[in-house]
RNA sequence: GGCGCGUUCGUCUAAUGGUUUAGGACGCUGGCCUCUCACGCCGGUAAUAGGGGUUCGACUCCCCUACGCGCUACCA
């Protein structure tokens, strides 16, 4: 037996055949956290040892999703696919200590057995045909090059625990465990060799993943032991699911990080989400951010129930971390829309002003650019709630005129100037404040919401502002 | 089919045998604030899957049933 871990060391091992899941940022969310919180190590490993489906390019995207959420690793990547030698060392190894064994099964037979038993009820299991074949036989065998794979050869009796960090103490009769293939007959190991492997030579300490997992975690620590190696701590979290209960899938929509990425959701809202999902800091706190993640975080407190992902409150929680978020900050997420002249200070200042006002009231980045699209450009139509509304006669023409003159007349425009005009022009006219204020916020930004109208009039400037008013009086009702 | 895991408001969850008329949040909804919207604040809606035990007492422990999910591949 090796010795104790006492370093904190977790992975988290994606698989190359498809993007990033919501599932799979989960996974890596509760690891990064874990290591974190235990000034540990947080490991990448690139699982693509199924050539037919691994592709590169899913790699790569992968590696861009994850750094997205932040999570960065801190040691190389390892990918399986470069360490066959090893894999196939440890098999060798486990042959020749009786845990493994060649077997010249043909895939068709197996089928064919395994079909068999389902058309007679009955439970298909390998019936360890090969396990006894002699020294002899298999040389002989291997000399005539017989196909081969290579199966670990499961004790029959006795059990398996799991001491699980988070479902607690799970048993599993080792004869209902079959006589698993470790190495493909291609000369290829299976994921559950390369596992095994890999964790050892990374010196994992602890494995958090899918509780897709749970099942295949006695087989690993059956490995383990035939190697004798003290296996690493397990954890397994509680799956993801779609809306209708099912598995998370593509038909549920958004599915992949990338998804959220483009669709210009805040990291950390995505992640702030994403923990609340099957974890719990005990108390009501929810909006978090990944430094109080890491404080509170703490595997004990992970639920055993699978969780439905829920997009309300991803999106409530992406407009929590938006307006909480500086001006400052924001710049990067609306700059391919609005434009940021290089090194113009004065845009800058003008584009944080906007963000300034704005950001309180939107949930998406959609909705940002969407309110603030005026501050850049005069609207080319009016909302027809507004229209109906607020503007449904020429007497508001009548009295917005009033308030053009009276605003070209005044000598300063600052937000408190114009709140004065237009209250005291509305006075003049005998109407209430409101009757001018809603025109006038649809005459400059096409919308009947949008944040406080003097503020927004400052910010704008006289000159603009009167160019919209002196347009919407042509255009409406 | 076998094995494993799970089941508290529509959803995310709290309550780890008594402090509970089961708490919070999202959503939906009534109101306040107010130049609109958002925020904020005050309310409302809505749950312990079913049945047996154990116990003075069960959301909490045990058993059964139902339902869901996972594994049962020369996928990972």
């Amino acid at each position: 037996m090796t010795e104790f871990h006492e370093e904190v060391r977790v992975r988290f091992a994606p698989s190359p055949t498809g993007h990033l899941h919501v599932g799979g940022a989960r996974t890596a969310l509760f690891n990064y956290l874990f290591a974190k919180s235990h000034n540990g190590k947080f490991l990448l490993r690139i699982e693509d040892t199924d050539k037919e489906r691994s592709e590169e390019g899913f790699a790569s995207e992968i590696n861009q999703s994850l750094r997205w959420l932040g999570f960065n690793w801190d040691e190389e990547p390892i990918y399986q696919s470069e360490r066959t030698e090893m894999y196939l060392s440890n098999a060798a190894q486990l042959i020749s200590t009786n845990d493994a064994y060649h077997c010249f099964c043909e895939p068709s037979e197996l089928d064919e057995k395994r079909k068999e038993a389902q058309r007679n009820k009955k439970q298909y299991k390998y019936d360890q045909k090969c396990r006894g074949i002699d020294k002899v036989e298999i040389e002989n065998r291997l000399k005539d090059s017989d196909r081969f794979a290579i199966r670990f050869a499961t004790p029959n009796e006795g059990i398996s625990v799991v001491h699980d960090l988070v479902y607690g103490e799970v048993k599993f009769e080792n004869n209902e465990i079959d006589d698993f293939i470790i190495v493909r007959s291609d000369g290829t190991p299976t994921y559950q060799l390369a596992v095994v492997t890999d964790d050892k030579h990374m010196a994992i300490s602890h494995v958090i993943r899918g509780d897709d997992h749970l099942s295949n975690t006695p087989k690993q620590q059956l490995i383990f032991s035939a190697l004798g190696v003290k296996p690493p701590l397990y954890a397994h979290l509680p799956l993801i699911m779609g809306p209708d209960g099912k598995r998370l899938s593509k038909r549920h929509g958004a599915t992949s990080v990338a998804e959220f990425q483009n669709e210009g959701l805040l990291p950390e809202a995505f992640l702030n989400h994403l923990a609340l999902l099957g974890w719990s800091p005990k108390d009501d706190t929810e909006f978090m951010n990944i430094d109080e993640l890491i404080r509170r975080f703490k595997i004990e407190h992970v639920s055993k129930r699978s969780a439905i992902f829920d997009y309300k409150k991803l999106i409530w929680l992406n407009g929590k971390h938006l307006s909480s978020k500086s001006a400052e900050d924001l710049i990067p997420i609306v700059s391919a829309e609005w434009g940021l002249p290089a090194d113009s200070q004065i845009d800058k200042i003008y584009l944080k002003k906007v963000l300034e006002l704005v950001k309180e009231r939107a949930k998406t980045r959609k909705e940002l650019l969407n309110f603030g699209k005026y501050f850049f450009e005069d609207p080319d139509s009016y909302d027809d709630k507004g229209r109906n509304k607020y503007w449904n006669d020429t007497e508001v023409n009548s009295n917005v005129q009033k308030l053009l003159q009276d605003l070209e007349e005044s000598d300063s425009f600052t937000e408190e100037k114009i709140e004065e005009v237009l209250r005291s022009t509305a006075e003049t006219l005998g109407i209430k404040a409101a009757e001018l204020i809603h025109p006038v916020r649809l005459a400059l930004t096409g919308f009947s919401i949008s944040p406080s109208l003097f503020e927004i009039m400052e910010l704008l400037g006289k000159e603009t502002s009167t160019r919209r008013l002196k347009f919407a009086l042509e255009r409406l009702p």
